[in-house]
RNA sequence: GGGCGCGUAGUUCAGUUGGCUAGAACGCACGGAUCACACCCGUGAGGUCACAGGUUCGAGUCCUGUCGCGCCCACCA
């Protein structure tokens, strides 16, 4: 603690420190992990944001959360790697510049440019607004290991995806098939069951008379079975009509034919369990092609599949004249219009149901009936097991069941994709040959599978694919680095829940298979980011700030600190940009409690030593640090983020400022001073990297305090329960005083007297004069026993806590000397304390009266119960006493 | 239809295995340029713990039910 004090500003300024110190920490690669170290390896790998993807509040929580994990542990002296990288995003990024492109005039359609000068497009825009959001990760502090980046189509990263491929391709996993899928019109390309968001939407019920044929092949002009549908413009790919087999209703029916209405095309009258005999008029239309249920129905009973909806969400040919060429939706309004004016339209009643709706693009999600990849997951049941059994542990827990619900119902996964962005399938057809492999075979006439895969099967390697793992192929053994060996499993995972199916369960699946272990040993999932009235933060809405915004604003330390304090583990965040200023003020907050110490310092030169003996501030405040060390300590190992910043924002605001720095006033402890400032920068340093290494350097600390050990609860000498029970007694009565200089409005820079009636403590308190003197602004404090309030001075009762007999109604007085006493004011302070002292001592006696009470409670509570009922007697006494000289 | 979570001060949240007068922060009211800080200091007001039963000597806390809000899963046309 030599250097010599520098002048530091009145107010922090987050803006001159937090570019030099996060410079610096590059610079001095505190972020590199070393895998060669013989340090315990803690590991987290960031889940990769979409490559051209800004900055968001949610980025914000996950990413403060990482940090402060990352950051304790080198603090706790771990060997630390926190992976960053981005992911390519197939889908969301290639609409985004498919938009793009469109909007400056480079085409209509991505066929316009073709794959190869499409993609050299889209590369473009990555590299030019890629890797945005990780500069901004960089002002937020994060301490992320730079050097070891990855990008999901990095060379070395797509070679995994692409082995993956093969080897699950080779064990049988991976197959290809025609598949009803889930397809997006707008994208034109196939989406996994996750992609597609159910959405309840207020449609219509028609009612569509089909007539029923006779042997002769004529309808009947009264005869008709009525089906009911939401989706008439699929009644031009019909196929049959269906009913359950044991409704009695359409018994003679089965096996008829009716005619299709519009398209005049016979077709059957079929019976399947499927059909619900009681929903609506029991008789339910086949279109094979557009509708899951009936593509199952079609293939039991063996009928054709008429394909009238194409990619484009644009009636085909087959759909016939004049509906070929209108969009699915305008198809319906055509269709139901001629149904009318046939008079095939029975009724059309509102109904309310869910569709299914593509999570990019928003649009109506279509069945389409087209060939695709399919990926039978490996590890299902191992996966399950682990998590259950706690292996895999998830923050908060109940994620659980979520998880394993799904394991349990999981289904192939379709992992291609009609995009051009992305891993193309390793797969090359010639005629009837296929081949699969890492390269093109040898030969002429091979053409590659156009299509790409899920976005998702090259993130579920992400924890292993990042840390140098290779696949060899043909021999089937993973290659595993010195990364790997050191980083592998890694700790902690920091996700939200939305992507629990999408990625963490993946992954889960992806480790167990290629690295024979866990991918994370704890998952934690932070809540979901919403604004002030409950609403998802969304571009659209305009209700999502910046958080570049808020750092230039608030300080990154700031947005941290305040985020942290409102995000209760697993309960989504309802976020006010108010919060910040909490976190701001803090900062400065603790920015002045920094400067007072550098004052004391100043004043008293190197001359001053400090008393050699601890007097009960310093052991107090020293206790309660210890309190503090242990409580954020463990709320950390539990994850309670928001626990241990509460538990800091108190200890360093109530404890340290508001009570130990005021009585530092009176007798400086600097080494106090200082030892408790260390360990609050200390503590902070993981949620505030950048005012605690500033102060960490201003106030002479050795090196960063990025590698300063954690601190831990000490003994401390002359500490016993009297110290803090005289301490708190001693606050109590510095509060009363002053709640009574309140009441009566007395002015601040009137200098008062009190006298203190103590009972056991008094020469504790007699030591404690100057102190309470300058809280209290008091000209003069007495101490005395044996002191009785006269009528007219305001007191105040306390039952103190301070040990001896239960007889000890102290209490504090104020003399006023000439000023003029307000009796009523007083009286009414009085008569409110005596009402919550008898409110009390009649729930002590009810409690005690009650023989159940007394003979089943525990003895400490009755006990206790009895102590409090003598205190609140003799509090009781007081008061009247003081009440009745008033009157 | 199934599953999960949440209802505590104006607001956002704490409230351990049931047991001192249900706490905090922000906001609000009043007072204050006191020599760390007005991004501050001091004092105060504000709650039938969603509702109804039950268990218990004792329930914000445990159990059952009801209502309200949110999320996830599910191919009833």
């Amino acid at each position: 603690m030599s250097t010599a004090p520098t002048e530091i500003p009145k107010a922090y300024d987050p803006k001159l420190v937090e570019e030099k110190w996060y410079a610096d920490w590059l610079a001095k690669g505190h972020f590199t992990a070393n895998a060669a170290s013989t340090k315990p390896a803690y590991s987290i790998v960031q889940p990769p944001p979409n490559v051209t993807g800004v900055l968001t509040m949610g980025h914000v929580l996950n990413n403060s959360i990482q940090d402060i994990l990352a950051r304790r542990k080198r603090m706790q002296g771990y060997e630390v790697l926190w992976l960053p990288g981005t992911d390519h995003a197939g889908i969301a990024t290639q609409t985004v510049v498919e938009k793009a492109l469109r909007k400056q005039g480079v085409m209509k359609h991505r066929d316009d440019l073709g794959r190869e000068k499409f993609l050299e497009n889209v590369w473009e825009w990555k590299e030019k607004h890629g890797g945005i959001i990780n500069q901004q990760l960089k002002k937020l502090g994060c301490s992320c290991d730079w050097t070891r980046e990855r990008f999901t189509m990095d060379e070395a990263y797509s070679r995994c995806v692409l082995q993956v491929f093969v080897d699950l391709y080779q064990k049988g996993l991976i197959y290809r098939g025609k598949r009803m899928v889930n397809w997006c019109p707008v994208s034109r390309t196939a989406l996994s069951d996750e992609e597609v968001i159910m959405r309840t939407v207020a449609g219509s019920l028609w009612h569509i008379r089909y007539p029923v044929l006779d042997a002769k092949g004529q309808p009947h002009p009264k005869d008709f079975m009525v089906v009911a549908t939401t989706r008439p413009e699929t009644m031009l790919g019909d196929e049959a009509v269906a009913v359950n087999p044991s409704d009695a209703r359409y018994q003679k029916l089965i096996g008829k034919k009716l005619l299709l209405p519009l398209k005049n095309k016979q077709i059957p009258v079929i019976a399947d369990e499927a059909v619900d005999p009681k929903f609506g008029t029991g008789c339910v239309k086949v279109t094979p092609a557009h509708d899951v249920a009936d593509y199952e129905m079609a293939l039991r009973h063996n009928l054709p599949f008429t394909v009238v909806i194409g990619p484009d969400g644009k009636m085909t040919e087959e759909a016939g004249e004049p509906f070929t060429g209108l969009d699915r939706m305008e198809a319906r309004e055509a269709v139901v219009k001629e149904l009318t004016e046939d008079g095939l339209l029975l009724k059309t009643e509102p109904y309310e149901h869910n569709v299914g709706y593509s999570e990019r693009t928003d649009v109506p999600i279509e069945p389409y009936l087209s060939e695709q990849w399919f990926l039978k997951y490996p590890q299902v049941p191992h996966s399950t097991e682990t998590v259950e059994n706690g292996e895999i542990k998830f923050y908060p827990e109940r994620w659980t069941k979520t998880y394993t619900h799904w394991l349990r119902g999981i289904r192939d996964w379709c992992i291609s994709r009609q995009l051009w962005w992305g891993h193309q399938i390793p797969v090359w057809y010639r005629g009837d040959e296929i081949y699969c492999g890492l390269e093109a075979p040898k030969g002429e006439g091979w053409q590659q599978d156009p299509d790409v895969l899920d976005t998702w099967f090259s993130s579920w390697l992400w924890p292993f694919a990042t840390m140098g793992w290779s696949l060899d192929v043909a021999r089937d053994r993973p290659e595993k680095s010195d990364v790997l060996k050191k980083f592998y499993p890694t700790t902690d995972l920091v996700t939200g829940p939305d992507i629990i199916f999408f990625w963490v369960a993946r992954m889960i699946m992806a480790g167990y298979e290629y690295m024979g272990e866990k991918p994370f040993g704890n998952v934690y999932f932070t809540g979901i980011i919403r604004d002030t009235i409950g609403r998802k933060m969304s571009k659209s809405l305009g209700n999502s700030p910046d958080p570049l915004d808020l750092i230039a604003k608030y300080g990154a330390d700031g947005l941290r600190f305040g985020l942290m304090l409102i995000a209760p583990q697993g309960q989504d965040i309802l976020f006010d940009e108010k919060r910040c200023e909490v976190g701001r003020n803090f900062m400065n907050k603790l920015w002045n409690a920094a400067r007072f110490i550098q004052m004391q310092k100043a004043n008293r030169g190197s001359a001053g030593a400090s008393p050699s003996q601890h007097n009960a501030h310093d052991l107090k405040v020293q206790f309660e640090m210890n309190q503090a060390i242990a409580a954020v300590s463990q709320a950390l190992d539990e994850y309670k983020f928001n626990e241990a910043a509460k538990e800091l924002y108190d200890f360093v605001w109530g404890d340290f400022c508001d009570w130990y720095i005021e009585a530092s006033k009176v007798s400086p402890n600097i080494e106090v001073l200082d030892e408790v400032l260390g360990n609050i920068l200390r503590l902070l340093h993981p949620f505030a990297p950048f005012i605690t290494e500033e102060l960490w350097a201003g106030t002479g600390g050795a090196g960063t305090i990025q590698l300063v050990p954690w601190p831990t609860p000490r003994e401390i000498e002359g500490m016993t329960d009297k110290v803090v029970s005289q301490v708190n007694d001693l606050y109590d009565f510095v509060t009363a005083g002053r709640q009574l200089r309140s009441d009566q409005r007395i002015d601040p820079k009137a200098k008062v007297a009190f006298i203190i009636k103590a009972v056991s403590n008094e020469e504790f308190l007699r030591s404690e004069i100057a102190f309470l003197k300058r809280l209290l602004n008091a000209e003069d404090v007495k101490i005395d026993h044996n002191y009785e309030p006269p009528p007219g001075k305001p007191t105040v009762v306390i039952a103190s806590e301070i040990g001896g007999p239960v007889s000890s109604a102290t209490s504090i007085t104020m003399d006023v000397g000439d000023l003029v006493v307000n009796i009523d004011t007083e009286r009414q302070r009085l008569a409110k304390q005596l009402a919550d002292t008898e409110k009390q001592l009649a729930a002590t006696d009810a409690k005690l009266a009650n023989e159940n009470f007394v003979s089943k409670a525990a003895p400490v509570a009755v006990q206790r119960e009895r102590d409090k009922q003598q205190q609140l007697r003799e509090q009781r006494e007081k008061i009247q006493t003081l009440l009745r000289a008033l009157q």
